[in-house]
Formats: C-alpha cells, structure tokens, sequence
DNA sequence: CTGAAAGCGCTTACAG
DNA sequence: CTGAAAGCGCTTACAG
C-alpha cells in the first residue's frame, strides 16, 4: 500500500479499485487517521481557506455576514480565517503587508471603499475576491440596490406626506471602524426621491456620522437644531436609528407624531424598537459572496468570482413612521408615547 | 546566500552577521519575499492559528468576544481560525471528527456545556484549550462570578421593595446555538438570594428558554399568566430581556411602574432601551482568554492555559427597575409609558 | 490498478 | 558565522 493509493483512496480520486478503496477508508477511519493540512497545502498550494475581511465584529451587519458567508463555507468544507481590521492602522496594516499571502484562496471583503492602492494590493493577490456592499470594477460583488431602497425609504414618508425630510448618512472616517461606509449611493438615492417629489435639498437636513447608536443620536440633534426642523428621517442603519430615537424623545419628541423615521438594516431589534426599515437579508448577502468565491473555485472556476449579485430589498412599516402632525393636532394630542401599544 | 541563512535571518535567529541580515532583509523587502505559510508549518509543525469556536456569530454576545479575542491574537501575529458551530448537528460534527487537527495550535471554545465526550475529544487534539462562559475541570477558563453576579441583580429588586420576583433562564435545547447555555449558577444564584431575603421560591415564577427576544418575550409571557404575577424579574440575558420588556408592554404594563426589569450583559443597546443590566465586560473576558492561550503557547509555556480566570460584574441603574407599585399608586396613576421620560 | 520517486518550500541539526 | 543535507507529510506525474 504505496502513500500515493493510499491519498487516492482518501480523496476519492479514480484509478483505484474499489476493494483497496474501501480497506484503506476503514483503516482509516479505525486509525482516526487524517492528512495533515500542512503537508497537502504544500504540495497543492491549495490552503482550502477562505478569507472574510470585516472592519469590526461587533457589529450586527458583519456578525450576519459572518455567519451566513461561514456557514456556506464550511458546508463546502471549507475553512474560515476572519481578519478584523479594527482601526485604521490595522487597515494599513492589512493593505501593506501582504497578510493574506499562502493563508487563503479567496477573499471577501465587506464594507471598505477601496482606495486605488488597495485594490491593486487585493489584485496582486492574486485570488478571487468578492465585496460585499461595495462594488468595484476590478471585483465581483454583492450588494443591495442601493438607490432603489433609499427611494423607497423617502417615498413612504413622502407618501406619508411629509416635505421636510431629513437624512442622517454614514460617514465613518473618524471611526475605529477603518472608514467603513455606507455606499453614497444610498444617500444619491435619497436625494432623487426628494428631488422627483419637488422637495428642495437643505444642507441643515443632511447629517453624517459614524454607524453607531450614539452616532444616530448626535447627527439628530444636529437635526433637530436645524432653523425648521424635518418631521421625518431616513436614517441610513438600524443603530444609527435607535440613536436617533433615543435623541428625539429626549428632546421631547413624540414618534411617530412629531418625528416619522424609516431606518436601514432591519436588524434584529428594530422589531421591538417597533422601527420602520428596509430590509436588506444581510446573512443572504453573506452566502451569495460565499458562493461566488466558492465557484470561483471549482475547477472549470475562472473569472466567476467577477460577477456583481444584487440582493432584493423591502420596506418594513412598523410603529415609527405616520403622517406629519399638522400645526391643529400638535397641539391637541397630548403628548404620549405610542411604540408599545398594542 | 543558503536559504538556511536567509531562514535565520528573516527571523531574528541568532548566529547570523549583523551585515548579513540587514542585506537579506533588505532583499527581502525589496522583492516582497515572505516565507510560505504551508512550508514552515509543514516543518514545524507549528500553524500560527488559534481557533475560536462559537454556537452563532450573530449573537452580540460572541460578536464581542471573536473581537476581543481576535484583537489580542492577532496582536500576537497569529491569525484566527473561526468555527461557528450553527446547529446541533454542526456539533455533532465538530466533536466527532477532529477538524481542528493539524489547523490550529490552540482553541477557544465559547459558552459551550461541555459532554464528557466532548471534553474528551477536544483534551486528545493535545491543544491548549481555553472555555469561555463555562468552566471544566479539564481546561482553563474565563468566566464572570455568576452567583454572586446574580445575587446582585436580584438583590437590587429585593432592595427596592420586591417581593414576588420572577427568573428569566437560558435553556437552548430546542435551539439552533448548539446547546449554548448561560451557567445553571446564575440561576443557583439567584436563588440563594432569594432564599436569603426569605422570598419563598415557586415554580411558576421561573422560566427558561433559548437566548433571543422572542425567547424573553414568550417566557415572560407565562410568567404573566401566573396566579399571581411577580413585579420584578431577573432575565439571564439581555437579548431576553428586549423580549421580556416588549411581551409586558404588550400586556398593557408600565415599566418599572407595574414591572421591574434586569438583564444581564450591558449590550450596546441596554442603554437604548434604558435597562437595568448587569455589566459582564465581554470584550475583555475575550481578550482574556485569548491571553491565557497566547501564554500557553510561549516557550515556557507548558499549562498556563489551565488557569481560571474570574472577570470582575456590576450593576448598571437604569430606568427598567424601580419600587413596586402598591395598590393604591397603582390605580391612582393612569398608566403611561415612561423609558422617553428625560 | 498499484507503487517508487521527485518535489512542494521551508527548518533544523550538523559540518566546516 | 555560513552552508549542504535531510526531513516535515503530502501529491503528482511516471513506470510497471
């Protein structure tokens, strides 16, 4: 029994009889015998690990993906290295250095807009990359239409009928978050709706800040500073959103009837935070970019990965988003809070 | 120039020139050389991973964790291998195959009740191991003093009047986390509190279910369908207790006013919600274990990862919790919700 | 269908 | 201090 049968066998390949097959399986299988990772890689150059890149773990968006990508992953037996970036050192640190070199077969990137060095870095790499909520024109990609859901986030409260409309967007590059954001296009569209319902852009009603709750509740209370204050926001995340709430009921805010908001996301407490968001299947965003670098793979696997795949949105109505009060009823109503009435 | 030589040299082994390693350094920058992964770990049996395993990504609690953890590990230049278990089958699956051999040099295991033949499994990789959440008699540990930290929560209640006071427990057998569980002592806690405080302990007032809010919302469910319901209840989580806070709103109570909540682990959005939470420094308890790993694989280090690591609790006062009502204030003030209230 | 041999790219005694 | 040689445990043409 030569070590070449023997890894044959194992592998499943053809040109052995089923006989020696089966008697070198159940060895095996008695032994606990496997092969050492260390050695195939060597001698295939193939390490059977994907990469995931996240700027910060701890978010819900890169905990969904993380989760959904892994799990496809692994079903293809397959393992996962996660690389988290952390600050914006540790960004630099990852792009400079070729980290991923010999560590992977593929990699996938979330949420980075990719300056031109670093996407010549991940080219250099030579593997198949995917991004995930970017696009590129060097990679493939997965992400939402980005435009479409912002306009239907602003047409719902347009239809609402409010014509001061805010929107709080992402804007991390003061973050630790290594300058994660929101696709601009997410904002463009935003802007499209009002413009096609004949609302004016104002600077004071666009607010940036980092993706995070106190992040949503310091670009409200920019918000709410404003000369005329909005009576309803797009938020551009769910914890951007929950920031934003927190702020606007400390300022004495009844939502939704003095402040309508329509978040991003559709994380897993907007359901208690009874908030109104697009929903945007982060976990089916993970398993799509899983999929594409694991058919890039495959042996016939060319440039497969070099595809861009967008995911469905969809407006969830819950309790934060209503018609404007007008002047009468804001005066009228006393002020209550509405979100757990059932 | 042999390659032993430029072996030594790129890592700072001793008995090479001084001249010899700047001019193979520099060489070696210039061209971009870095040693291939799969060779030196076939050579040395050394793979520079630690493994971190996890019933689910998703969840905030391991999000914090694979963060800290990964942070420290891969301060330490290692990288970071990462299992998430999924369902009970995924782990049947890790636990009886051994997929860790050969890929990793230490493993980190999370909130996982170990079986003996679990144990069992994971002691014959020959690894340092490290719980989290958990402790065994076979492998280090990081974890919180649950009894004690349980005996402040629902000593809090006891303090501000309570007398029917009700448990929320983390049971996750029907679950897709694999069986995770918060530790039966923050329950056994719990009760010597009560006990302690001469509150007699009922069944009724204690329920369990898997660690999500809509696991706290249904058992917070059947603890209001009691004969008589409690006016403060203890939730072993605070996902659970998101869960907990919206079923009583549901149910037309005011919080603290008719109900008094505390949760268990600070996460982001305790403050959102305004919840009484006990502070389990998460982030660290991550960074923590990591460390005690990191330490078993230095030169010396033989067992350094069989140490028991306690990480230190506290109360965090929020708006959740308050005296109970009596009868009289309770028909006396018409209910309204209060967590907006500045 | 099976086996012997070379090679993957390092590291580590061992000589010099 | 430097280099030549063996070895880590696989896989892959190549012979038989």
């Amino acid at each position: 029994m030569a070590t070449s049968t023997v890894s044959r066998a194992l592998r499943g390949l053809p040109g052995v009889s089923k006989a020696t097959r089966v008697r070198i399986r159940k060895i095996a299988a008695d032994l606990g015998y496997q092969a050492s990772p260390s050695a195939s890689r060597l001698a295939t150059g193939v390490t059977g690990t994907v990469a995931v890149v996240v700027p910060d773990a701890t978010k819900w968006f890169f905990g969904q993906v993380i989760s959904g990508a892994g799990s496809a992953i692994r079903a293809a037996g397959r393992d996962v290295l996660l690389y988290e970036l952390g600050d914006s050192e540790g960004r630099r640190r990852f792009f400079s250095q070729q980290v991923l070199r010999g560590r992977a077969d593929a990699v996938m990137v979330l949420s980075l807009s990719l300056t031109q060095q670093e996407a010549g870095m991940l080219q250099a790499l030579n593997l198949p990359v995917v991004l995930l909520g970017h696009s590129s024109e060097y990679f493939g990609s997965v992400r939402v239409d980005e435009r479409a859901a912002a306009r239907t986030a602003v047409g719902h409260l347009v239809d609402l009928g409010h014509r001061r409309i805010g929107l709080i967007g992402i804007d991390d590059e003061r973050e630790a978050t290594a300058g994660s954001a929101a696709p601009p296009s997410r904002v463009a569209g935003s802007r499209q709706s009002l413009l096609a319902a004949g609302i004016p852009l104002e600077d004071a009603l666009q607010q940036f800040g980092p993706n995070s709750v106190d992040g949503g509740a310091a670009a409200m209370e920019r918000l709410l500073s404003a000369p005329v204050p909005p009576t309803g926001v797009f938020v551009s995340s769910d914890e951007m959103a929950f920031g934003a709430m927190e702020a606007a009921r400390a300022a004495g805010l009844d939502i939704p009837r003095d402040m309508s908001l329509v978040g991003f996301d559709n994380h897993d407490l907007a359901r208690v935070m009874d908030l109104t968001t697009i929903d945007q299947d982060v976990r089916g965003q993970g398993a799509a970019a899983a999929e594409l670098l694991l058919r890039a793979l495959e042996p016939p696997g060319s440039g497969a990965a070099r595809q861009t795949r967008i995911i469905n949105t969809h407006l969830v109505k819950r309790g934060t988003t209503s018609a404007p009060a007008t002047a009468a009823t804001r005066s009228a109503r006393p002020s209550r809070k509405t979100r757990q009435q059932p």
